[in-house]
DNA sequence: CAATCAATTCGATATATATCAAATTATTAT
DNA sequence: ATAATAATTTGATATATATCGAATTGATTG
């Protein structure tokens, strides 16, 4: 398993509901990218202001929570110019799904 | 799945590193159960004063902790007279491995 | 270069949490 | 009943965090 205290950072990342709201979206995406196998040709992210939108705070606060999941490997960003997208981090995932996993 | 505050109420419960250990001593005894097929013979859980001295903090603490993760689901207690003991919850951690896994 | 727009950082505030010592409750043993 | 032991609750303190408004940074466009 990874470092404990990384494990806990992750957790500590989604025990926010605005947080883990943005990462469902994230996993959702995923899921429907895995189903249709069609992942280059389609938009595999989200960006600052959709989840502004879709959680109704400021541009501050998702900025912030933003961080908090990059910091926790969850996410990663790319910048588009002014612009940037959110992207699920498959390696953390798979990591958290085998730590609950059947063994 | 389940709600969604239900479930950052259970990341929140292992977000910090000392109930994370606790959660995870658990996961795994359920771990050599499951590889055993021997369940019922085995003495599947721990006692608060258990977690004390693997976590070198005191029983008010522990007990704190031990009802964070009640709360959350992510565990049960039993009291056998004087002493208790923690369980896995095995529904929400097939939950939360679902959450996570591939669709 | 100036204006604009997305995102980030800063400063402040309000709320939550981890921990312990002390007091309390509940159970067992003498 | 009394003493002893396991666990919980209470009260206090110190630390962390969520959020926002204001200011700032960085990139694009006119």
């Amino acid at each position: 398993m990874k470092d404990l205290n990384a494990m806990a950072q992750a957790f500590k990342a989604l025990s926010h509901p605005n947080r883990l709201q943005m990462y469902l979206e994230l996993l959702e995406l995923r899921e429907k990218i895995v189903s249709s196998g069609d992942c280059q040709k389609k938009e595999c992210s989200f960006g600052l202001s959709e989840f502004m939108h879709k959680l109704n705070i400021g541009a501050p606060t998702v900025s912030h929570h933003i961080k908090e999941l990059v910091n926790a490997k969850l996410i990663w960003v790319e910048r588009h110019g002014k612009f940037m997208t959110c992207h699920l981090n498959e390696e953390m995932r798979a990591e958290i799904e085998q730590f609950f996993g059947t063994k």
